[in-house]
DNA sequence: ATCCCTGCAAATCGTTTGCAAGAGC
DNA sequence: GCTCTTGCAAACGATTTGCAGGGAT
């Protein structure tokens, strides 16, 4: 099923409504694989002219990430950085603090440490989030020379 | 060397001075175990008389984020948590997000595999921050009942 | 028709900053 | 005395919201 057909679903089982801004912001959401900002994407739509206004983009995020089509992460800069899940199983995130570049990692047995760590706690785990600050190798590289 | 005596002397290599707000703060900061955000620690102050803006109060953590005697977190919820250093070693959280309530918990092992990451990526780690989210035992507890 | 949605601009919230007066060294 | 500091209030940037007109079902 595709992300849009789910999103319509969503959208019909809560009593909303499929309106062309909605699809515009579908649409935007998932044509790209990068990670995102709500002005970054409200930018690209205007770029294109797609006749949304910030307001909307901030609404419509909140629904995708409701419907879970969409998540948010907060990346300690003051805004919130999005990626739509499609093909994106759970991961963490390097950032680069030069470049701002945010690479991906899975890894099976941080994750499984984290639960015993929930254990030990007695702690019921609903989600997590980690994340490594550092300098990427393409940064370290331009440093060098 | 006590802590004031630190920041005392990071504020004289520095060419800064030790002012009243100063002291008033980090005392405030040392007294207290617990995590706190800007505007608790300036209403804290505020209560016993302490007579000190939040303007310096947010301009007093900034100092002693540099000087390594606090720690700055964003956890996720817009405004970010401050703790001091003192006594407590590096450390990730476990956040409660039914009564907010913040535990710490420390694990080398997932340390380790982190510094695995990063080699892996070729990335070289400045800092990383973990932060699981869930329910805590006390809550479950009280749900339960 | 009935809600739901939208754009706009104003409001919010945490945090930062310009400025003029005041304190440390 | 030269700087660094302070408090205040205004400025900020990201996000949210009230409202009145327009659209989906």
């Amino acid at each position: 099923m595709s992300e849009e057909t789910k999103f319509f679903e969503y959208l019909r089982r809560t009593g909303l409504k499929i309106t062309r801004e909605r699809k515009e912001i579908l649409r935007e959401v998932f044509t790209s694989h990068r990670h995102f900002d709500a002005d970054e994407l409200f930018l690209r739509l205007k770029g294109r002219g797609a006749g949304v206004s910030r307001a909307t983009v901030y609404r419509t995020l909140a629904l995708l990430v409701r419907s879970h089509l969409v998540r948010k992460m907060e990346l300690g800069d003051g805004r919130a950085t999005y990626e739509h899940v499609l093909g994106h199983p759970h991961h963490d995130h390097l950032i680069c603090i030069q470049c701002n570049r945010i690479l991906e990692f899975h890894h099976p047995e941080i994750e499984e440490l984290q639960q015993k760590v929930c254990e030990e706690f007695d702690f019921k785990m609903k989600s997590h989030s980690q994340q490594i600050y550092g300098v990427c190798k393409e940064c370290r590289k331009k440093q060098s020379s």
